[in-house]
Parts: structure tokens; C-alpha cells; sequence
RNA sequence: GGGAGUAUAGCUCAGUUGGUAGAGCGCCUGCCUUACAAGCAGGUGGUCGUAGGUUCGAGUCCUACUGCUCCCACCA
């Protein structure tokens, strides 16, 4: 017998330990069985683990779950990103330090010391939230074999010639003190100043006006832009315009980019200060002039300003042009800035000598695997295009940091050639290792790269690594595409970008067929509940042990895919009646199959009624699941649960006590259906809440399956049913419902007695099959039947 | 400015191929019914954002508009 009551915090813990121990769900495919593969997003391990981890891992857990109840093989790795900037950040923050100010190797150790520290906590997470991925043969992305398979990748692409080094204009980050990709922006809106200043006619008592909200980068000034159809600054054109205080003249040109409504219609060109300045640097091969070094501290070219901050050498030169009557007037405005997500500084553009993977070229091939891919939902599809349309920069992948997989590329410093290793001595640090052969030139002395990958450069190496743990090298990309990547929408144009761009580029395929995208889970006031601002009250674990894992991804499964949800605890409360129920339904009904075996019987007409009704519901489900509608098929499954317990134990409940009254083979006719329809049931609750359906399924089923968990046994195999016996059961249910309504509206006990029924029915004779049964549940003295359309009569309510 | 999502009961939301508006919570009225009072039965509550259109029939499809949210662009 099971407990009266369910103890969840013991029964959940000892059935984790259990598939722990029994390798339950090992990927061990049997021949010709259907792999299904999933590229697990490994967690970045920069900070504390918040409840939207909880809720996009469970849609993974959930499919993987049905997966494998499908019959299928199902392959769910687990690694950890712990390289690049974003732990870092974790370290440099928590520890009160600065990269640069260390040794690097001290600063490499303290990074892997704390990502291991993290780690522990994910483990413990995804351990007792019961997810069923290897979390003991994982991959880390800082690991030697990942470095290996990330420097592999790096020179094959190299000589594949997707991957070039050049010196160009690269996204800055001042404080990082490294490039950036685009993918690493946000913007934000900062309060700003308009300057309007006096740039003198070279030779002149006449000025033009320049407005600016970046007076600081007046050094770099390199021309002056107007609009060709502009009028008014027309005379300007070909003329040379003073730089104000730092005295330089530059050229007046022209460019279509310029517009002319926009403060006085004249653009100093800065290189530089924005994107358009990169454009037309480009465009009229501009000079470059760099004011401002890595850190953001003014060069020489500032000349007095020389060694103070961009920030306050804004302020410091505005100052000094106010001194020599230089300015005309200041106007406050807001703009959107571009920032790096990591710290929030604001975005310089810097002329770098760095590795870049080449996108803009094959932005059609990329556009067509958006097109290609499966999205769930299919909304997501459009985020992904959209990127990709818009895509201005090529993808910039060598980082000046210290804590990541190392270019596996030295510079000869005869003749400056790029040498790289051999693949076969992979992995290499360059600051360690030395090419083996003299270079060409034979030069012998060589300079080490001492740039590190960018993160996204190995994480977009996920299938690979994840495939790497069970296939070894060479054989990964058989499995490739994989089938499913899932993640939140704020990956879309990054982690999933660049994993599409790498696989097209090594393999010529997909990475994966499907993607599942889920939404955030925001905190009250609608922000997002970043990992890194760790925004909420409840920590994942303190919502696990408070309310169980199985509820807890009952509120997960009922979120829609793709879409925000506010955390509130209500779901939480469903969750709970709905184990509560399932476990006192399984009580009740296993209370009548102690020493039962299913044999085939012939069944009362109202039991097919259920087992129709359920096999239609389970190939509802299937069919919702297949499709990543998760939540839907969960509530397709609640509404028939909830109906089983109210309607149909209430019917067959006197027939299963008292078979001395209705008979023994109608009892087992019950018996079937109920043993068959909980078992089906378990079942397919068991994605959703693994913990209390294993419980009860190895206390009643497991043995007559021969199985050996409830997550390595197949959903119901039942035949197809004839549905039309659905609507006449549904008969019956809406007399016991008309009984009910009568008592409930007379305030009296459900046990009180009913005189008399009239039913009229074209199909009185499934109606009559269950007349003992409606007799017991509606406590009724008489039943009269008539043929016709139908319609049930209740009588008065016998007086006690 | 470009793209997308969303608007349904007091609240949170579901609504599949177009076919009589749903669930949970809340509120109200009852019921200790040999699984469950952590339960059960019943009830209250909605011109499905606005305006048009297609259709025998629209919450669902089309057009326009409005509110909210997100992504991209916007740094002179």
C-alpha cells in the first residue's frame, strides 16, 4: 500500500540516487534505433543560478523525457561554458581585481578555482530538479580536449579562408580592455550634450558650426561632411576648416549620409567616433588617427589632454573651448548608446590588427539556414532573419583578455608571417610552445599571439563538444545535424548564429533540424531575471525544496514556448493539488488491484468508454509534444485526469466495492480499465513530474512491465479505438452531472436519494449496460428509459 | 525608421483544422461522499482591444487603427 501521505522531499531524493546508480539514462542507442540528439545549452558559469534556468532546462528535461517514452534514443549531454570574458568578469568582480594588474597565470588558476566553486551549484541544481542529462561525463569549455576541438576549428576555417587577420576598425570596450562582437552590444539611452562649436574657415573670420555630442574626439577630426544637395553649406565644399583649439586644418567633403535638418547640417568625421564614421573612412579612404589608447586614455594627439579619461576629457576640452569663445551653445538631449553587456560602457570603435570569421560574405547561405531550420515557435524564425539582414560587421573573434582557448598561431618575426600548428600537436599555447620548423624565411625566432578567443568562438562548437563525449573525434559529424537546440530568444542572434555559421562553414549542414526557444522569466516589475543580476527572491533551490521538483516543473511544462512569463506562485499551488490528486488517485485505485493481473476481458461498455477516451487523448498528446507544445499537452492531460477522478471513479467506485451486487467479471472489467488507464496515465504524467509517477509506477506496474524505472518503459500501447463510443459515455457523465447540479441546488449530501430518473436517449442501450453503475453514484430508486433525443429528468429528492 | 509578439472573466492565462466562449485562483452557496476537506458538488462573473471585411458561421482568417512588450537600426 502506499503512504497516506506523499513525502516528496524523500521519495524525490531516493528516486535520483536511483537512476544515478542505474545509469537510467545513459545514452546507449540500440541498432537501427532513432537517436534523438539534443545540444544542451552548457550554463555560463559567471554567477548565481536563477529560477529561469529552472524553467527553460525543464522544457529540455520534458522533451527528452517524451523522447524516450516515444521509444527513441535520446542523447542529453550536459557541459559548463566556463571560458571568456563573462566568468572573467564573475572572478575580476568577486575577488576586487583587474586581469591586467595580475600575472596571467594566476589569473587563469583563480578563473578556473572559482568556475569549479559555480559549477558544484549547477550540479547540485540539475541533480535534484530530477534532470535526466549526463552530469557525469560533461564537457567544460575551458578544458584541454575543448581547446583542442576550438583550435581545430580555428584552422580549419583558416584554411578553408573564412577566417583572415587584418587590421580594421573593431568594436572597443575600454574597460575590458578588449574587441567585442556585435552580438555583445546593448544599447542603452544616456543623457548627453549637444556641443555646437566654431570650426573657422581656414583663412577666414567666417566659421561654420559643427554640432557634437563628442567634443573629446576633436583630435582624430580627419574632414568635415555636408550633403551635396545642400544649399546652404554649399560654398564650404573643397575649402579647409580650422579644428577648433587644436588648430589642424581639415577638408570640407560630401557625402549623401549627411543629413541636412540635423543640428547645422555639418559632420565632423572622427576616426572614430561612430559606425558612420567606419563607413566613411572606408568610402573616401580617410586617414586614421587614434586619440585615445585600450584603456580610454587620451594619447599624444590630444596633446594637454593627453592621459586623462575619454569621460573626463569631454569635459575638460568643452571647458577650454568656452575659455576661447570657441563654443556656441549646448543642448542636453537623450540618444541610445551602444554599450558592452558585460560592464555597461559605452562602445569605442578602435583600429585593432585582429581575427575575424568573414559572415558578410555568405549572409545568403546564412539567411537560408533560418529559412531551413525548424522554429518553435515559429515566431522565433523571423528574429533569427532579421539578424542576419542586418549584420554590419564581419564576426570579430580574437579577444585581448587572458582566460580562454589560446590562438594556436605564432608571427615570424623575419618576415611576419602567420604560422600555425599542426593539427595532430593540438592543443598548443603559444606563449609555451614554439613552432617546430625555422619559418620559410628561416627566421627561428617567433612572436606568440597572445590574444585569446572570443567565448562564442568555442561555444559555437557545442554539437561538436557534446558529440566528442560519446563518439570520440572523426565520428561526430555523422550525428550532425543533431535535433534539437534549445534556448531563450536572447540567444538567437548569438549562441545559435554562430553555431549555424561554424557548422555551414565545417560540415556544409545544419547544425540541428529544431529549435525550441524559450522566453525569460521576469520578476514582478517585467525586467528580466538575469543570471548576473540575480533580481528575485527565491532561489532555485529554495523553490525546489519548498515545493518539490515535480511541482516545480509543473509550472515550468505549462509556460508557453518563446513567451515572458511574470514568476508568480500560483502555478505553484495548481502543481501541489495535482500531485496531491494523482497520488490519492493512485492509492485508491491500486487499493482495488492488490494480486490483480490484466488479463483480457470483455469489457463493459463504460469502461471502452475510458480507455477510447484516453487513447485518444494520449495520441493528442503525442501529437502536442512532437511539436514542442508542451504546455498544451499538459493541459490536454490535466482536463482528462481530473475528468477520470471525478467522473469515471465516481461511477465504477460501488461496482469495485461491492461486487457481490454488480458481479465479479463486472468488477474486473473495472479493474482493467483502471489498472489500464492509471498505468497510461503515469505515464504520460512522467515527463512532467518524474519523481511521483516512478513512485507509484514501480510500487504497481514496473513488475508486470518487467521494466526497470517508469522513464525506460514506452507510453501505452493501445490499439485505436472506436471513438464514436465517446459521446454516448458522455451521456452518462451529463446525468450524473444533472443529479448533482439538483442536490448541490438543494443543499443536500451527494448520498441523498433521487425518487426517480427519466432518461431518453437514442443509445439506451450503453445507457442500461451502467444502470447498476448510475443507480450507486446518483443514489436513485428508479430509472424509466425512453428512445429519442436526449434528455435526462431528475426526480425529487427523497425526504430522509 | 525596420521586424516580431501580445490584447479573452476581478487576477494569471489556455483556446488545436473557423462550428454553442474555457481552466486555475478569487468570490458566493452547499456537502465530512468507505482515495483525497491539501477534497467534492454547484453558482457568480466575458459586447474575446477598436473599426471594417471574407464566410451559412469569426476569439480564431484578411485590412486598418490603438495600447503594452521585445529585437534591430538610430551616437554627427
Amino acid at each position: 500500500m502506499l503512504e497516506k501521505r506523499y513525502d516528496f522531499l524523500a521519495v524525490e531524493q531516493k528516486w535520483q540516487d536511483y537512476w544515478n546508480e542505474q545509469k537510467i539514462f545513459k545514452f546507449a542507442p540500440k541498432k537501427n534505433q532513432k537517436v534523438y540528439s539534443i545540444d544542451t545549452p552548457p550554463p555560463t558559469v559567471n554567477g548565481k543560478i536563477h529560477v529561469g534556468h529552472l524553467s527553460s532546462y525543464t522544457h529540455i528535461e520534458i522533451m527528452a523525457r517524451h523522447k524516450r517514452m516515444m521509444g527513441e534514443a535520446v542523447y542529453f549531454p550536459f557541459g559548463y561554458d566556463d571560458n571568456g570574458l563573462p566568468t572573467e568578469r564573475y572572478v575580476e568582480k568577486k575577488n576586487k581585481i583587474k586581469a591586467y594588474e595580475m600575472q596571467r597565470h594566476e589569473f587563469i588558476e583563480l578563473c578556473l578555482k572559482e568556475a569549479h566553486e559555480l559549477e558544484k551549484d549547477f550540479y547540485k541544481l540539475y541533480k535534484t530538479g530530477g534532470f535526466s542529462c549526463e552530469l557525469d561525463n560533461t564537457y567544460s569549455s575551458i578544458s584541454q580536449n575543448t581547446q583542442k576541438i576550438s583550435q581545430k576549428s580555428f584552422l580549419d576555417l583558416l584554411e578553408k579562408g573564412y577566417i583572415y587577420h587584418a587590421e580594421s576598425p573593431v568594436l572597443w570596450c575600454t574597460e575590458c580592455r578588449t574587441a567585442v562582437a556585435q552580438s555583445e552590444l546593448d544599447t542603452q539611452e544616456l543623457e548627453s550634450v549637444f556641443n555646437h562649436i566654431k570650426f573657422y574657415i581656414e583663412g577666414s573670420k567666417k566659421f561654420a558650426t559643427v554640432a557634437t555630442t563628442r567634443p573629446e574626439m576633436l583630435p582624430a577630426c580627419v574632414c568635415v561632411f555636408v550633403n551635396p544637395n545642400d544649399k546652404k553649406n554649399a560654398h564650404l565644399v573643397g575649402k579647409n576648416l580650422v579644428v577648433p583649439h587644436f588648430g589642424f586644418s581639415v577638408p570640407v567633403l560630401t557625402d549623401d549620409l549627411v543629413q541636412i535638418d540635423k543640428g547645422s547640417g555639418i559632420v565632423m568625421c572622427c576616426t572614430f567616433g561612430d559606425n558612420v564614421d567606419k563607413e566613411w573612412q572606408r568610402k573616401h579612404n580617410l586617414p586614421i588617427k587614434e586619440c585615445f589608447n585600450n584603456g580610454g586614455i587620451m594619447t599624444a594627439l590630444a596633446g594637454e589632454f593627453k592621459g586623462m579619461h575619454i569621460s573626463k576629457a569631454r569635459g575638460a576640452i568643452i571647458a577650454r573651448l568656452k575659455e576661447e569663445d570657441l563654443l556656441i551653445k549646448q543642448e542636453p538631449i537623450i540618444h541610445a548608446v551602444a554599450t558592452h553587456e558585460r560592464c555597461g560602457t559605452p562602445i569605442e570603435i578602435a583600429v585593432k590588427k585582429q581575427w575575424f570569421i568573414d559572415v558578410l560574405t555568405h549572409k545568403k547561405q546564412i539567411y537560408q539556414a533560418g529559412l531551413d531550420l525548424n522554429w518553435y515557435p515559429e515566431s522565433m524564425r523571423a528574429r533569427f532573419l532579421n539578424w542576419v539582414e542586418n549584420l554590419q560587421w564581419n564576426w570579430c573573434i580574437s579577444r585581448q583578455r587572458f582566460f580562454g582557448v589560446s590562438f594556436p598561431v605564432w608571427f615570424c618575426e623575419g618576415c611576419g608571417k602567420v604560422i600555425t600548428a599542426k593539427k595532430e600537436d593540438l592543443p598548443i599555447n603559444p606563449l609555451i610552445d614554439k613552432p617546430k620548423t625555422a619559418c620559410a624565411c628561416g627566421s627561428k625566432n617567433f612572436t606568440p599571439e597572445y590574444d585569446v578567443m572570443d567565448t562564442w568562438a568555442t561555444s559555437s562548437l557545442t554539437p561538436q563538444l557534446s558529440l566528442d563525449l560519446i563518439t570520440g573525434e572523426g565520428l561526430s559529424d555523422t550525428m550532425i545535424p543533431m535535433s534539437l537546440r534549445p534556448n531563450a530568444h536572447d540567444n538567437i542572434r548569438v549562441w545559435d548564429f554562430y553555431t549555424v555559421v561554424k557548422s555551414l562553414y565545417h560540415f556544409g549542414k545544419l547544425p540541428w533540424t529544431d529549435l525550441m526557444i524559450s522566453g525569460f522569466i521576469t520578476s514582478g516589475d517585467g525586467g528580466k531575471l538575469g543570471k548576473s543580476k540575480g533580481n528575485t527572491d527565491l532561489t532555485p533551490q529554495e523553490v525546489i525544496s519548498k515545493y518539490s521538483a515535480d511541482v516545480t516543473r509543473y509550472w515550468a511544462g505549462g509556460l508557453s514556448l518563446g513567451r515572458d512569463t511574470c514568476f508568480a506562485l500560483d502555478a505553484f499551488d495548481n502543481g501541489k493539488k495535482l500531485l496531491n490528486k494523482i497520488w490519492n488517485a493512485s492509492r485508491f485505485v491500486l487499493s482495488f488491484l492488490e494480486g490483480y493481473k490484466p488479463r483480457a476481458v470483455k469489457l463493459m461498455p463504460i469502461d471502452e468508454w475510458l480507455i477510447a477516451k484516453f487513447e485518444k487523448l494520449q495520441s493528442k498528446f503525442i501529437e502536442f509534444m512532437d511539436r514542442y507544445d508542451i504546455a498544451l499537452a499538459l493541459n490536454e492531460l490535466e482536463k482528462f485526469f481530473w475528468d477520470f477522478c471525478d467522473n469515471y471513479i465516481e461511477i465504477v467506485k460501488d461496482r469495485l466495492y461491492k461486487p457481490e451486487i454488480h458481479g465479479e467479471k463486472e468488477k474486473e472489467s473495472a479493474q482493467f480499465s483502471a489498472y489500464t488507464v492509471l498505468n497510461g496515465l503515469l505515464k504520460l504524467f512522467s515527463p512532467f513530474m518524474p519523481h511521483i509517477t516512478e513512485e507509484v509506477y514501480m510500487h504497481a506496474f514496473a513488475q508486470d512491465e518487467n521494466a526497470k524505472s517508469l522513464h525506460m518503459s514506452l507510453y501505452a500501447n493501445i490499439k485505436k479505438q472506436d471513438y464514436s463510443i465517446i459521446e454516448k459515455g458522455n451521456e452518462l457523465v451529463a446525468i450524473v452531472q444533472e443529479i448533482r447540479k439538483k442536490k448541490s441546488l438543494a443543499q443536500v449530501s451527494m448520498k441523498a436519494k433521487i425518487a426517480s430518473v427519466a432518461i431518453k436517449s437514442n443509445n439506451l442501450d450503453f445507457i442500461k449496460s451502467a444502470e447498476k453503475d448510475l443507480i450507486a453514484v446518483g443514489s436513485i430508486e428508479a430509472i424509466t428509459y425512453e428512445k429519442g433525443e436526449f434528455f435526462a429528468e431528475i426526480g425529487e429528492i427523497v425526504k430522509e
